[in-house]
DNA sequence: GTTCCGCATGAATCGATAG
DNA sequence: ACTATCGATTCATGCGGAA
């Protein structure tokens, strides 16, 4: 029998997370209030000020990130005077030099993306999911969100000829050649840093920046069962219900009163897990096994 | 009758774009040797010195486009002791300063990239291709890049296969093949700014960066006929060759010998276009139309 | 009970209008 | 001239009611 904690905090993160013990969160996932959206929040942050405002926090997330752990940011820059805004670049330049490591930049394809039309412009159908971690020895559980391979190994293998499966052609900068031939009859694959999800419109009465499958993908990847996952800017708590579905201890902090409401009646502060009980459901429950989209 | 030039430099781009007049190309579409990569071409660029080589090559690249021209730039940072390398995020901000407005970054998602797998790390499946400009009004003929839309698809498919329950992938977004040509209907969307575009694996002794289809788009999308194309990183000319088979000028400068004399055989000095037969072949003809702004 | 169709609804962006 | 607000534009998704 083992106990599944979710601490959910309302009020500022900036003040809240000085109430974390250092190294002591295995994932960090969240999605902070774009630049001048969610106006209310934060004051509505200005994108010529969102550095300046976000180092603070960042900061504090690298004292309570553990050496192992993983911290994954979802955002992206909007649109100002035609221009893309700098300041997600920017702000990676400093974290850098905060202490953290720019490990990977995942994307994220919003195949539903807000619709519109522009003279000079198209749809914005994606959004960054950069990967910092402190130390170059971070946990990743890759098993955890293999693929199925579908027909893509039958199609692509039968063309190739015997020097593309040995080596592949299409590298960008590395110089490795990846042995392709290990794939053969293996129903699983890995997937690669591009993740194709929709937007959740219709969940109840409030809907999610993202969809569920998004925290629930990073949190496969980055941390096993009785880890900690923290999420700062919680909002109705998307984050932290997969967390704790998933069997993670969850910690959530939400600035406004609306929101946070929303994800404790969403949230149970305990549950208790049982592990033979469990045992006989594998296969059945949602998480129990290996399920990937 | 009408005639279309391709010229073709062999040497430095650093020397050869000076022959280029001021405000005189309407689409720069190139793909620099990354980082570390092509190693005996410019002296093989470390990562670290990067930005510092690139910049007098973009301040002339700006000097030669039109103000109302497009620079699209392909490229992706590579790996560095386990970190993404950022020289290609100091580019922009220096590129800014240049001059260059950072209109948008479309993001090419390399559809049959290989499963492959590190330790810290999976497959890297896109790449970057950011759009610069000099102007917030530069052309842009978004009616050549339409894609069908998803619902149209969907009722049409319906009728073909059995996959009811799956609505179909390959809608808007995903839209980037030449089948597209065949379902000629009404009901078209625009596309976003995520292309998904497998990598060719044809003519792969020739080491061809990019797929023909990706400089195709972006001709399609910021050119019309008897515009002027410019690649100053040629390689064995695929942005030249692409250009002129829909009747747009190219301009292509290559410093490696042996992938000049590759260009030069694929490409014809001059061709001559006539508008007559042209005329009855309307339809037929893969770039037959095109519409002007 | 299926399948199908109508409908509301978004981390958007631009240009015009108002203060 | 500069910022703040607002209407117009547009399309994938999933729900609910209808066939």
């Amino acid at each position: 029998m083992k106990q599944i904690e979710s601490r959910l905090f309302l009020g500022d993160c900036r003040e809240e997370l000085k109430k974390l013990k250092d190294n002591s969160v295995d994932l960090i996932f969240t999605s902070p209030p774009y630049a001048d959206s969610r106006s209310n929040t934060y004051g509505g942050v200005s994108p010529d000020k969102y550095v300046e405002w976000f180092l603070p926090i960042s900061s504090e997330l690298l004292r309570v990130l553990k050496p192992t752990g993983t911290f994954v940011l979802n955002i992206k820059e909007k649109v100002a005077k035609g221009e893309r805004h700098t300041y997600v670049i920017e702000l990676i330049l400093e974290m850098r030099k905060q202490g953290w490591l720019w490990t990977e930049e995942f994307i994220w394809h919003k195949k539903n993306s807000y619709p519109g039309k522009w003279p000079n412009r198209f749809r914005d159908a994606w959004e960054r999911l950069l990967q910092f971690n402190k130390s170059r020895h971070f946990y990743m559980y890759q098993e955890e969100v293999m693929v199925p391979m579908g027909d893509w190994a039958q199609r692509r293998l039968k063309n190739l000829s015997e020097t593309d499966k040995v080596r592949d052609p299409s590298r960008v900068g590395s110089g490795f050649g990846k042995r392709i031939a290990n794939w053969i009859g293996r129903e699983k694959a890995y997937p690669t840093n591009v993740l194709h999800l929709a937007t959740e419109t219709k969940n109840r009465n409030h809907s999610a920046v993202f969809p569920e499958d998004l925290p629930e993908w990073f949190i496969k990847l980055f941390t096993k069962k009785g880890d900690w996952v923290l999420d700062p800017f919680m909002g109705s708590g998307t984050t932290a219900i997969v967390a704790q579905r998933m069997e993670r201890n969850a910690i959530g902090v939400e600035i406004l009163p609306e929101y946070f409401n929303l994800a404790q009646k969403s949230i149970k502060p305990v549950i208790e897990t049982h592990p033979a009980q469990l045992a006989l459901m594998e296969g059945k429950g949602k998480y129990a096994t290996n399920k990937s989209k």
